[in-house]
DNA sequence: CTGAAAGCGCTAACAA
DNA sequence: TTGTTAGCGCTTTCAG
């Protein structure tokens, strides 16, 4: 195979050639270039040797970097389905945080359905400094390997009971907002209609609805749960079952807009209209929540600090503190659309049509 | 028998260590490891050399071999939102194909707000050896850089005009087979609610519109583009606009099932029933179409493959091939769901509620 | 057929 | 204060 013909003054600045413009050796250019404080250095030479570099557009090639140092500066971020909003949005933010950090981050989908090893690959093959985990679920594969790869890593929104490494957002409390946004406007007999029961932020939420109605006084919640999740999945059948089994219910408290949506759609089958025979609201924002029909009532989280705090929390790891659980203080908000409203008198019955 | 050998203690395993346990030497070991095509050598040492390999758990350090070889095994998937569920379907595929083509995938969010250049830093600090660009869009710095930098790359989605070097789905032909299903039920007149029409895919699309209902003999069709898109925007407002100032309409294509749901929004404030008064249907299917009210009729479109498509073209182009432009063949497929239904048969009027 | 030598580009340790 | 030496772990010559 023939050499790849490089255009002629195109080649990659080395360092080398820095120092000798600069008129020193690699090693001191390199250790200016870093910034190294232990270096004591004639002021002019550590000017020439900058202006050298900006001069011949140096950029330090990452991968000799890392090689020598070892640490590749690249983190994996692990996801169970892309194509989950909530996800996305802790993604963003954490891309540009791990960037504001000196690393670049590698995606990885580790799907329920396909348990692929593709996380490990990037750990043993030396491509990655630190892995967050925000696919965690009971049985997974990965995290019993995890324990003997030693690669520092945080577990991002689904926690791990003990793992002493989790980054949380206060979900409980968003329940709570839930509920008192709902017992608020009169409703007694509400439903949670939460994600699967496996995962562990929609167990934390479960148990601060419990928490929250029972304090406020209300009847015990009815908790059912939605246990495929991807690509929707057959949430409609759960949400008609669960509709259809607690008529007395006035209001629904869904996982996300997604499980709110499937209840919309049973709700709006049986004839009963949102709000007026029954309040629907959903956990976290997403565009369209508030372009459902009606718009929905929702408990917005922040997704993106949650991001940021992670990588933050692993970066810390990486520079050589103990690993540690971290909740994220910012509280849960609830915005109200069109979709919670004053709880009917009369229980609801179902009617012939929408009003 | 396939027990996983697992490399004891903090150390991992090198290739001298694989070639002294099968008594050779670390080159012959390293190309009987890659696969050397001309090597010729004894089976029995390649077996003693694989063996010992397994035995070790031997995984290759990644970077030392991308130094070496001066290709890093790393591609970058530039998107412009993760929140588009579009993207993220595109993305979910390129990693498992280029897993599968052997390279890592880092992920770059290149908003149109934050102009940022931490594509170039990826570049050009030697992170990655090709780049999939889903972001392009007319005035994005990022284009210009391109040029200087020779770094192969792909536009996926988003094509960018004469660049030789596009891979895309038949998107004109999604709007035929709206089209088609809309005159089909009696439509005549129908508008199109585009995405911003900066965007080459969408303009594809307002174009495949045109044609067919030119071909079908409807009247031209309005088109209206929703200029920002970021989170929802303003969709809602522009929905507004369109049915209200064309009440003569009877079927709307939106571009995306975000926008299809503006619409169904604005409908139902305006009182008009879909699809009894209205027919609409999106472009693209997502777990949320399914669950609007109603339920969207959709162009369902090949985003997987299109992911797939992208990273082959690319990885075609890190062999030495030189770029070319690609569609990838699967035909768009109307995906009938309660969104629309036969044309009323006088012109729509708004009544006071939904029937 | 196989192994010894020579780096990829960088930086940590040590000399000067 | 600065430069020299020595690799990180791998793979590509090029001799044996």
């Amino acid at each position: 195979m023939a050499r790849q013909p490089v255009a002629v003054g195109q080649h990659r600045v080395r360092l080398a050639e820095v120092a000798a413009r600069a008129v020193t050796s690699s090693p001191i250019a390199s250790r200016i270039i870093n910034d190294d404080p232990t270096l004591r250095v004639r002021p002019e030479l550590r000017r020439r040797v900058l202006r050298a570099a900006r001069e011949l557009g140096y950029r330090p090639n990452e991968l000799a970097s890392a090689l020598r140092r070892g640490r590749t500066g690249a983190l994996a971020f692990v996801v169970p389905t892309l194509t989950n909003p909530t996800f996305a949005r802790i993604l963003r933010r954490a891309v540009v945080e791990a960037r504001e950090s000196g690393y670049a981050v590698l995606l990885v989908e580790d799907s329920d359905e396909a348990p692929d090893d593709s996380v490990l690959q990037l750990v043993s093959s030396g491509r990655i400094d630190g892995l967050l985990i925000a696919s965690a679920r009971p049985g997974i594969q990965l995290l019993a390997k995890l324990r003997t790869l030693e690669i520092p890593h945080v577990f991002v929104n689904r926690g791990v009971d003990g793992s002493g490494r989790n980054v949380v957002m206060r979900d409980a409390d968003a329940s709570q907002r839930a509920v008192e946004h709902l017992a608020a406007l009169g409703h007694r007999r509400i439903a949670h209609f939460a994600a699967p029961l496996a995962l562990d932020p929609a167990r934390r939420r479960v148990a601060g609805t419990l928490a929250a109605a029972a304090r406020l006084g209300l009847p015990e919640p009815v908790v059912m749960a939605q246990e495929r999740l991807e690509d929707g999945g057959d949430a409609l059948a759960t949400a008609r079952r669960l509709t259809h089994a607690h008529p007395e219910i006035t209001a629904v408290y869904a996982d996300s807009p997604m499980l709110a949506a499937a209840v919309l759609r049973a709700l709006n089958e049986q004839g009963r209209a949102v709000p007026h025979d029954c309040s629907v609201m959903a956990y976290t924002d997403t565009p369209m929540a508030a372009l459902c029909t009606p718009p929905l009532t929702v408990v917005e989280m922040p997704l993106e600090a949650l991001g940021s705090a992670a990588v933050l929390s692993l970066v810390r790891q990486l520079e050589g503190h103990p690993p540690a659980d971290l909740v994220v203080h910012l509280a849960p908000l609830v915005l109200q659309r069109s979709s919670t409203a004053a709880a009917p008198v009369a229980p609801a019955v179902p009617r012939t049509r929408n009003r």
